[in-house]
DNA sequence: GCCGTTTTCGGCCCGACTGTTTTCAGTCG
C-alpha cells in the first residue's frame, strides 16, 4: 500500500466526516495528517511492517485510533470505518463536494432532499430553478452553483508551476502599473515553488485599495469576477485558473505574507506557537494584548515566535517549525549559486538550436560552463546520435572551445539505461566525453527491484556521473516507475553518482520529498533544466525551487562547483 | 482524533466575502 492510497483514504473520510457534521477537530486531526503525510517522505506500509501499530504512532499526527485504522488498510487493504460512513451516505454525494461554492452543508440537504446521486441529476434540477424555493437558495447562489459545476466539468486540475508562473508574472506586471501599488508579490503555492498550482495569491501594499481591486477585476485575462472585495478579490482567468488579490497596509504587509505563503498546517502551526505565547497571529500583524510586536516584516514575525527564519519552500507543516526552534534551518540553494546547466538538447537530436546559440544563451544566464547532452543511438525517436555523429559533434565542441574564453562546453551525453542496467555506448566511446547522463527512456513498466537493479548497476558503470529524470514521471500525464530510492541514494553516494532534479515543470524530478532524503544521505544532487529550446533555460528557476524544497544547500547540488572543481570531481570517479 | 515547559483531559487558528439573514450561516483560504 503506497503513502498516496493512504492519504487518499485519510481525505476520503474527512470529507465523510465533514457530511455527517462531526466534531470539527477530528475533520481536522485526519486533514492534519493527510497534508502531512503528502510531505513525508518515508513509506508507511514499510515503518509498519518493521515496527507495527507503535511504529506508526510515533509518526506526528498518529494517534492510537488513526494507527489501528491504517494497520487495517495494509492488512486487508480495505477499512471498515470507511465502508460504514459511505454506507450511510447517498451514494456519489462526494462528487457534490468538489463542486466549486457547494459545501458539505448543502450538498448533505440538497442529496437529501431530492434523492439525488449525480452531478448532472443536480445541473438539470439547478436549470429547472427547483432549488430556488429552498430556505436560504436564491438565484444568486443557483448561478453560482451552475459556474461551479462548468468549472467541475472542465476537471480543475492543478497547473504546473511553470504554466502558473508566467500568468502569475503577467499579473504583476499588470497591476504595477497602478500607481498606487507600493509593494507587489507572488504568496501561495507559487511562492512556495510547490510543483502544481491551485490557484494564484497576490499580495499588494497600497493606500488606495479600491483602485487597485478595479485594476484587478478587469484586467484583460479575467474570465469572471468570483468575489470583490474591500481588501480580496478573487477571479477566474482565461487561463481557467483562480486567482486571489489580497490588499493590505504597508505595516501589515510581513503578516500578510506569512499568513498567505504558508501552507494551511504551517498557518495553523505558527498561529498555535503565537497563542501559546500568549500573543495573536493573524494577517495584520503579531500581538500581544493589543499591541502590535511585528508586522511589516516577514523575519520579524519569526524572529518574535523564537524561530529562525522559515524560507517559503519550506512551509510546508512539517518539521520545519521544530527545526526553525533548533536553528536547524540551513541556508538553501539559490538561483546565483548555479555555475552551469549539465544537460541540454541540440538540433543534433530532439533540440532545436545550434550549440553555438545555446552557448551565448548560457553565458547570457551567467553561465561558467554547460553540457551538451544529446541522446544516445538506441533513442532514434529522438534522433540519437550513432557513434560516428556523436564523434562528429565531439570535434565540433572542440573547435568552440578553442575560440572562447571563460566559458567552457562540457562534451556530454544524455545515454540510455538499457534494460538490463549497461548504458547505450560502450566505455570506449564513453570516455571520449567529459560527462555522462544515465537515464531510462523506454520500459518503465519493471517491477521495483529490476528498476532499482536497473539503475544501479548503472551507475557502478565509471563514466556514468549524473542519474537523470530518475522517476520517468510526467506530472499529470505519467506515473512515476517505482524505485528503491533509498537504495538508489546509498550507492549515488558511494559512487560519486549525481541525482538529476530535471527541472522541466512536467517532471521536477527527483521530487521536493526524494531531495530531502537524497541530501540526508550524502548524495550529490545536479540541477539541470533538460533544455530543448534555449528559452527553456528559465526552467532552472522551478529545478531550484524543488531542491529548496527538498532542504538542499549550495554544497549538495554539483553545477554549484566551479569548472575545475566539477571536472575533478568527475575525474575522481574515473579513476 | 491528536496532543502535552498549561500532560491523560480539555483544548484545538483566524478572518474575508456572499447571499439573503434582520443578526448570520456557509464557503473558502
Amino acid at each position: 500500500m503506497t503513502n498516496k492510497q493512504i492519504i487518499d483514504v485519510l481525505y476520503e473520510i474527512s470529507e465523510l466526516l465533514e457530511l455527517k457534521n462531526e466534531n470539527k477537530f477530528k475533520i481536522r486531526a485526519y486533514q492534519k495528517l493527510a497534508q502531512f503525510l503528502s510531505g513525508y517522505d518515508k513509506e508507511l506500509d514499510g515503518i509498519y511492517k518493521e515496527k507495527g501499530k507503535k511504529g506508526l504512532m510515533e509518526i506526528p499526527n498518529v494517534g492510537e485510533g488513526i494507527a489501528k485504522k491504517i494497520a487495517e488498510l495494509i492488512d486487508t487493504g480495505k477499512l471498515k470505518y470507511l465502508e460504514d460512513l459511505k454506507s450511510g451516505m447517498p451514494e456519489g454525494i462526494e462528487n457534490f463536494l468538489k463542486i466549486p461554492g457547494m459545501g458539505p452543508k448543502t450538498a448533505v440537504t440538497i442529496a437529501e432532499k431530492f434523492k439525488i446521486k449525480t452531478v448532472a441529476e443536480l445541473e438539470k434540477l439547478l436549470k429547472e430553478h427547483k432549488l430556488k424555493d429552498m430556505k436560504g437558495f436564491g438565484e444568486k447562489t443557483e448561478e453560482k452553483l451552475l459556474k461551479g459545476i462548468d468549472l467541475y466539468k472542465k476537471g480543475q486540475s492543478r497547473k504546473l508551476l511553470g504554466e502558473a508562473y508566467p500568468v502569475a508574472m503577467g499579473i504583476v506586471e499588470d497591476l504595477k502599473k497602478n500607481k498606487h501599488v507600493e509593494k507587489i508579490s507572488v504568496a501561495g503555492s507559487l511562492r512556495r515553488m510547490e510543483e502544481t498550482i491551485g490557484d494564484i495569491d497576490i499580495l499588494v501594499v497600497a493606500k488606495d485599495a479600491k483602485s487597485v481591486m478595479d485594476d484587478f477585476c478587469s484586467m484583460k485575462i479575467v474570465k469572471d469576477i468570483i468575489a470583490k472585495g474591500e481588501t480580496k478579490s478573487s477571479i477566474n482567468t482565461i487561463f481557467d485558473m483562480q486567482a486571489d488579490l489580497r490588499v493590505v497596509a504597508k505595516e501589515s504587509y510581513g503578516a500578510a505574507m506569512q499568513y498567505f505563503t504558508g501552507n494551511k498546517t504551517h498557518n495553523v502551526l505558527t498561529r498555535e506557537l503565537a497563542v501559546k505565547k500568549g500573543y495573536k497571529l493573524n494577517e495584520y500583524g503579531l500581538y500581544k494584548g493589543g499591541k502590535l510586536l511585528a508586522g511589516e516584516k516577514e523575519e520579524d514575525i519569526y524572529a518574535e515566535l523564537g524561530l529562525q527564519y522559515i524560507p517559503p519552500e519550506l512551509r510546508t507543516g512539517g518539521d520545519e517549525i521544530e527545526e526553525a526552534k533548533k536553528n536547524n534551518i540551513p541556508v538553501l540553494v539559490e538561483p546565483g549559486d548555479i555555475m552551469g546547466d549539465l544537460h541540454v538538447h541540440t538540433e543534433n537530436s530532439d533540440g532545436i538550436d545550434s550549440i553555438e546559440k545555446i552557448a551565448d544563451e548560457a553565458k547570457k544566464h551567467g553561465y561558467k560552463y554547460m553540457a551538451i547532452t544529446d541522446h544516445s543511438v538506441s533513442l532514434s525517436v529522438a534522433r540519437g546520435l550513432d557513434k560516428s555523429r556523436l564523434l562528429k559533434q565531439i570535434e565540433a565542441i572542440d573547435r568552440i572551445n578553442k575560440r572562447q574564453k571563460d566559458f567552457f562546453i562540457l562534451k556530454g551525453s544524455e545515454v540510455d539505461i538499457l534494460d538490463d542496467g549497461s548504458l547505450d555506448y560502450p566505455d570506449d566511446v564513453l570516455k571520449e566525453l567529459d560527462i555522462v547522463i544515465g537515464s531510462v527512456h523506454r520500459k518503465f513498466k519493471m517491477t521495483k527491484e529490476e528498476m532499482t537493479q536497473r539503475i544501479l548497476k548503472a551507475m557502478d558503470n565509471k563514466y556514468l556521473n549524473i542519474i537523470g529524470h530518475i522517476s520517468g514521471r510526467m506530472i499529470n500525464e505519467r506515473e512515476a516507475y517505482e524505485v528503491d530510492y533509498e537504495k538508489v541514494f546509498d550507492r549515488a553516494a558511494r559512487t560519486n553518482t549525481a541525482i538529476e532534479i530535471n527541472a522541466q515543470p512536467v517532471r521536477l524530478d527527483l521530487r521536493d520529498i526524494y531531495v530531502r532524503e537524497a541530501v540526508r544521505m550524502g548524495a550529490r544532487l545536479a540541477i539541470n533544466t533538460d533544455a530543448h529550446r534555449t528559452e527553456q533555460f528559465q526552467y532552472m528557476f522551478y529545478g531550484i525551487g524543488t531542491a529548496r524544497r527538498g532542504w538542499a544547500k549550495k554544497e549538495d547540488v554539483i553545477n554549484t562547483l566551479p569548472l575545475k572543481d566539477i571536472i575533478k570531481w568527475i575525474k575522481m570517479k574515473r579513476t
